[in-house]
DNA sequence: TAGATTGTTAATCGATTAACAATC
DNA sequence: TAGATTGTTAATCGATTAACAATC
């Protein structure tokens, strides 16, 4: 029964449940199956969809499915759109700018900045912005995520700037941990953290 | 002293500590300075350092900063070459291809691989070719790290592929849970794990 | 009733933090 | 010597797993 408070762990198993919930078609789905499916140890599920469920599951049958799916969406605010400013339009920015699949998780990037460019264009029907408008797009739009792919050396500059302008959670990819304000959260994708432990694996 | 076993968030920290160490210009450097610097407790680091430096801290003036630069990097593999192929070259895999980046991380992609691709082919002088290539590519030159980019639907079977070739970890950029023999390991980077828990902060 | 599955309470495990003695 | 910093041992914390009674 849908408890207030979620782990970081749990959260980030809930889209591999949703994915899966949604393809499968019966009535009902029990910890069990979903355990199998991940090879997740069967209590784990069960205590991840017992904090996420308004409906209690019921013994012999499991959850609902479709009840599932939409507390599970409504937890992720799939439906709800999200928007975002992405700053730094290199590869990776551009990557993730036209990687259609956010639109899924409930994500829309709604403009690129970058210093590179001068006057405004556009990608793709995404605008692209010089700089200077950052705060200004940011506060009139009332964006309140922002996603970082500068590079190292620009990162913390650029996250006073998105911070000074009202953000309130950060998506870094540059390979340096950001110092911000208690209230703001900022979630790392770091390629070197992911190496890190491949490249030890494959030295032993 | 250095330990034989990492915990794999201390792995993920070396990334980190690395980048600092080589910016520093000072003969030692101590957990305390380091700790300050990212925002971590200071216990954590020294155990930390404690656990991947050949040479031991020195009271009253930390540890010996080159040294300390050599232990990491050995540990992490940088300066010794990984080599890498990437399965699926659309968006992501092209600006991972392109990152120039992970030179600097001991990694190498040395050729793609995509069903679109009918003949030999090459995007910024790595070489791309079609799927049947996977295995013999991949055996002639003893790779070990697949890169994942295809779909989340094709993400499995891609996997199976680079594990009957002879790949030994896979870095996997798809939507879902692969399954693998017990001596493969798999870093999954979901961009959906990502976006839940920015998206479920953001609704509160 | 028997059996599958639930939810809960307790035990385990791994990582972080606290406390403290040792050292230069 | 005093003080900063180390390394180690014990306490805490959060997440996972085990054990088990409740239920349809």
């Amino acid at each position: 029964m849908a408890s207030n408070s979620l782990s970081f762990q749990t959260l980030q198993r809930l889209p591999y449940y949703l994915d899966y919930l949604r393809e499968v078609e019966t009535e009902n789905v029990s910890s069990t199956v979903i355990a199998a499916e991940f090879g997740l140890h069967e209590v784990q599920v069960r205590k991840d969809l017992a904090s996420v469920s308004k409906l209690a599951g019921r013994p012999r049958k499991g959850f609902d499915t479709q009840s599932l799916i939409r507390d599970i969406e409504e937890i992720l605010g799939y439906g709800h759109v999200d928007e975002a400013v992405i700053v730094g339009v290199g590869h990776l920015g551009m990557a993730l700018a036209n990687y259609a699949g956010f639109g899924k998780y409930g994500l829309r990037i709604v403009a690129g900045f970058d210093t590179r460019i001068t006057q405004e264009e556009s990608l793709n029907e995404m605008p692209l912005y010089p700089m200077e408008e950052l705060e200004s797009v940011i506060s009139e739009r009332k964006i309140r995520l922002g996603i970082i792919t500068v590079d190292g050396a620009n990162a913390q500059a650029v996250c006073d700037q998105l911070v000074a302008a009202g953000i309130k959670a950060v998506w870094n990819f540059a390979p340096v941990i950001l110092q911000v304000p208690e209230d703001i959260i900022v979630q790392n994708e770091n390629m070197a953290c992911a190496l890190a432990i491949l490249s030890h694996h494959l030295r032993k």
